[in-house]
DNA sequence: GCAAGGTC
């Protein structure tokens, strides 16, 4: 009672302000929701701000209480609803068929459309926030003030702001859950810090996107290339468990390329009398002050000069000082795994595990933590107090409280303003096991570390020996302070005999010795955790997940000793990405993004352009690793035997491209993708909300996105297609290779393959900016739109649209061969000699008639061989090529003189030039324009004089080569022959004169 | 089936 009496009183004393902050309930009217990042703080939050008084209730979520109470702040009586989250609210994924494996190809990842959602088991959470947001006039963001808590407050933000636009916002900011911190706070309620939120998404789409592309990418092929070993295998990637295994394989590479080198030293002992002591000898060892030499010979001549008579050492100094051994700093995360892991051998992942359940049963404070400074205000009085109780550490609990100044904890110099270094907050002694063992080892520590530095006394004596300096240490520990309860330190004594500067003595052995260097130690799980901690690999509360990961993958397993070795299918990875040329598995890549963080944090850098550069750089590389996947391959197959061939364009089953354009009818990406039945579509991403698709004919050999964008094609960016088509089903003048692009833009193109892209009434949405919200390669990403466009990704307000229009879109997808209603000319359209109205294309070939408009058979291989220019004189229904005989033909200037080139067939000649390497080589000719099986084989160059042939009918008699006009040209085409013996012309080989 | 970050 008197306690109780004397805390208000306390209490009262250091926040006296606050006595009448604390207001009947029913005297507020302005309600303000309050929301903490975990039930915990909110909980700890109401009760300090209440001076106790609140009251709880359920939410929808059992974990996530909510606590009422009224408070005096913002210049008025507030009526205070506090709940909680339980970290992330949201999280980011892939739209659509991007999330599934066979549907996308992995290097769309890097553009494809993602958005937040609501995470499954936070509905809940959700719908609480939701409900009691209606009720108040202000929100009160109580989320750690770290980078994530800011991002955190920012999706609590979103979801108020969607129920209530009108909301005003404040932020809490407090470096620790203590009355003072958190009632100042109140006192100087600030803004969110948008930069430091933007710097957190940055972040989450990089390893979304970046994660899900290289696993992906590694788990299809390594699977089909490797199937006896890992066809089950999952083979992830990530920024921090890639690093991860980097340190270990590095250790393990360092070990193996290790090359020991003998050394040798001289040694001098020393043996007298202990004391007035008759059989009690004390042998003193002198180290050599070089250490050690890597020469022979050297050693051996200083150890000859040593032992030469008369071999009598001179004691030249006698050191005598003070020495500390210092008190462990205050635990963080960090010291406790490693801690856990060096002396009680539970790997971190198991103590974490422990440590939270200590937390929640309240014995431990908050485990994940990187402050290693106790705030001022932290009454460790009591802690200690506590533990005066226990049978082992009691009594030193008792004399630390008994200390001048009390506990005085050693602090270290980080903090992450959010919670104090772990410590004891409840006295127990009736845990067991390896939960007892974590308890035992928080509360010696904190004992320690609030006790006081262990004090000895070191001696060190120098002597000279054959012009050799030799030394030895003395340690007497005078007071052991903290090590009395902290067993994991040790600081032995060690006593040796009173030396005098001018003493000299015989040494009783003179020793050369002889050893060798050892390779440096594989890392152990302290190891690696220092490593992580050193490079920023990871968080106080992911460490321990990520070995765990890299343990589960096989990339790494334990020795016996509990140290890490590389798994085969672990160093084949590093070592496959090495050979590519990437350091993937370097620490450096993670450090420059978070160094870039940084910069969007303190204002310094724009957040998109740092997306953009990132995204930009690991996209390289990917594109380098496809390309060189076989060095992969060539990795791994060292460890699982023969590589298995695999078509490199082959990723997954359904053979998928990156984005081609987006829908003109949703929004959402176009890709090309193979059907079952081998041949091409491009189908759109939305699917099956839209079915926007186009169905490419047989003659597409083989389609793939190119890099270069079209710049006529809406909605951008439509990019070109690198084609390669039948011959035998495409017009002869048609290449049967190219670049093109399949967005409308190109008749020819669209015509030929029967692709029109149908749009619906939404297609302007790629204009106003809403499909590509999320999107970082375009200007306009979530952030940039304030937290109403961010919403949307939850509400589906935005994209809720696009939805929308998808549906129309499935109704009003067409694949059919385009007409030429658009063109105007449909009254002046031909029909060919199949009866059928022919379509309109264009000469898209380099040469007199590019640009040419004429029309020609509508089915997509040759058809009836019909051909028109289209300012020819149209006859209809003609079924004959009579209409052919009046036209022009193609028509060339060669030394001014023109003419026009017409075969054989009668229709004009196609204008052509040679590609294929040789002596005509970039000639421009003329040739029949039907397929070569048939044509008339008519051919002409270009740059002969033609001008005496006037007449295209009587000279295509004279210039007539056959069908094979440019790789394999017949004897009529053909220049003289040259002797392939005597290498002139006029004459075969076998003809030869010389022969 | 993918990341890393919160948290229970």
């Amino acid at each position: 009672m008197v306690k109780l009496f004397c805390d208000k009183i306390r209490r009262l004393l250091i926040l006296p302000p606050f006595f009448k902050q604390i207001m009947p309930r029913n005297a507020s009217s302005y309600k303000v929701l309050n929301v903490a990042e975990k039930n915990d703080a909110a909980k700890r939050i109401s009760d300090m701000l209440s001076g106790h008084q609140f009251q709880r209730r359920e939410g929808f979520s059992k974990f996530n209480k909510i606590y009422e109470f009224d408070y005096y702040m913002l210049n008025k009586h507030c009526q205070m609803i506090m709940t909680s989250l339980s970290g992330h609210l949201l999280n980011y994924d892939f739209v659509g068929n991007y999330r599934k494996w066979s549907s996308c190809h992995p290097l769309s990842l890097f553009d494809a459309e993602i958005e937040k959602s609501v995470t499954e088991n936070m509905n809940n959470i959700k719908k609480t926030i939701e409900k009691e947001i209606r009720s108040c006039q202000a929100l009160l963001i109580w989320t750690d003030c770290d980078r994530e808590g800011e991002n955190i407050g920012f999706e609590i933000i979103d979801i108020c702001q969607n129920v209530k636009p009108s909301i005003s916002i404040y932020r809490a900011k407090f470096s620790e859950i203590t009355e003072r911190s958190v009632n100042n706070a109140c006192r100087s309620l600030a803004q969110p810090d948008r930069r430091t939120s933007d710097a957190v998404d940055v972040r989450q789409e990089l390893d979304l996107r970046i994660g899900a592309a290289f696993t992906r990418f590694q788990t299809l092929r390594l699977q089909k290339v490797f199937p006896q070993v890992l066809s089950n295998k999952l083979i992830s990637y990530g920024s921090c468990q890639f690093p991860t295994l980097g340190f270990v394989v590095e250790r393990y590479k360092a070990r193996e390329q290790f090359q020991s080198e003998r050394f040798w030293k001289i040694e001098v002992t020393h043996t007298q009398r202990h004391g007035d002591e008759v059989d009690q000898m004390q042998v003193t060892t002198f180290s050599w002050k070089r250490g050690r030499l890597f020469d022979e010979l050297a050693c051996k001549v200083l150890h000859e000069n040593c032992i030469e008579p008369p071999a009598v050492a001179a004691v030249i100094d006698v050191n005598s000082r003070p020495r500390s051994r210092w008190r462990p700093v205050a635990m963080e995360t960090v010291e406790l795994e490693k801690l856990s892991s060096r002396k009680l051998k539970i790997n971190a992942k198991e103590t974490m595990k422990i440590a939270e359940k200590l937390y929640t049963q309240g014995y431990i404070s908050y485990p994940r933590t990187e402050t290693n400074i106790f705030p001022k205000d932290i009454d460790l009085r009591r802690l200690v107090e506590d533990q005066t109780q226990h049978p082992i550490w009691g009594d030193f609990s008792q004399r630390l409280l008994e200390l001048d100044g009390g506990p005085t904890p050693r602090n270290g110099r980080s903090t992450d303003k959010a919670h104090p270094p772990i410590h004891p907050t409840k006295f127990t002694c009736s845990l067991t096991g390896n939960e007892a063992k974590i308890y035992e080892l928080i509360t010696r520590h904190f004992l320690a570390c609030c006790h006081r530095d262990a004090q000895g006394h070191e001696t060190t004596v120098e002597v000279k020996l054959g012009g050799e300096k030799f030394s030895a240490q003395g340690l007497m520990i005078i007071a052991k302070n903290y090590l009395e309860v902290y067993p994991y330190d040790r600081w032995n004594a060690k006593v040796i005999p009173v030396y005098n500067v001018g003493d000299e003595f015989e040494p009783t052995d003179v020793k050369m010795t002889q050893g060798a260097t050892t390779a440096p130690p594989l890392l152990t799980e302290a190891d690696l955790i220092s490593l992580m901690d050193k490079h920023g690999i990871g968080t106080d509360a992911t460490h321990a997940e990520h070995i765990e990961t890299i343990k589960n993958r096989m990339y790494v397993e334990l020795t016996n000793d509990q140290r890490f070795l590389p798994g085969e299918l672990g160093l084949g990875l590093v070592e496959g990405y090495n050979m590519i040329g990437y350091q993937m598995s370097q620490p450096d890549l993670r450090a420059e993004l978070e160094a870039d963080l940084r910069k969007i944090c303190e204002g310094n850098a724009d957040k998109d352009q740092v997306l953009r550069h990132h995204i930009a750089k690991y996209r390289r590389v990917f594109e380098e690793a496809l390309s060189k996947a076989e060095k992969l391959d060539e990795a791994l197959s060292v460890y699982f035997g023969t590589a298995s061939q695999v078509n490199c364009q082959v990723l997954n089953p359904s053979e998928v491209s990156t984005s081609l354009r987006p829908c003109p009818s949703c929004g959402k990406d176009m890709i090309i993708k193979r059907k079952k039945d081998d041949g091409f579509m491009v189908s759109c991403m939305g699917f099956p909300q839209c079915r926007n698709a186009a169905f490419l004919p047989k003659s597409v050999i083989s389609i793939n996105v190119d890099e270069s964008v079209c710049g006529v094609c809406q909605p951008r960016p439509v990019h070109r297609v690198r084609l390669k088509l039948d011959s035998r089903n495409i017009p002869s003048y048609f290449d049967s290779e190219q670049v093109a692009c399949i967005g409308g833009c190109d008749e020819d193109i669209t015509n030929i393959l029967g692709i029109r892209f149908k749009a619906s009434e939404g297609t302007a949405q790629s204009q106003n900016g809403q499909r590509h919200y999320s999107r970082h390669n375009q200007n306009n990403h979530r952030g940039e739109q304030g937290s109403g466009s961010r919403l949307s990704t939850i509400r589906g307000g935005g994209r809720g649209a696009a939805r929308k229009r998808s549906a129309s879109g499935k109704r009003k997808m067409s694949t059919s061969v385009a007409n030429n209603a658009d063109t105007g000319l449909e009254n002046d359209i031909p029909e060919c000699n199949c009866g059928v109205r022919a379509i309109e294309l264009t000469v898209r070939k380099e040469g007199p008639n590019h640009g040419q408009r004429f029309f020609k058979c509508s089915k997509t291989n040759r058809g009836c061989g019909f051909f028109l220019w289209a300012d020819a004189p149209v006859r209809r229904n003609n079924r004959s090529t009579s209409a052919l005989t009046e036209n022009q033909g193609h028509s060339s200037t060669t030394s001014g003189v023109t003419y026009s080139a017409t075969c054989r067939c009668s229709l004009p000649a196609v204008h052509r030039t040679v590609h294929r390497e040789g002596t005509n080589k970039g000639r421009s000719f003329y040739a029949c324009s039907k397929p070569r099986e048939n044509g008339c084989g008519y051919f002409e160059w270009a740059d002969q004089d033609n001008s005496k042939n006037s007449a295209g009918a009587s000279r295509n008699k004279e210039n007539l080569i056959g069908n094979d006009t440019v790789s394999r040209p017949s004897a009529r085409g053909r220049k003289p022959p040259t002797c392939s013996l005597c290498h002139e012309g006029g004459h075969t080989r076998r003809g030869c004169p010389k022969k």
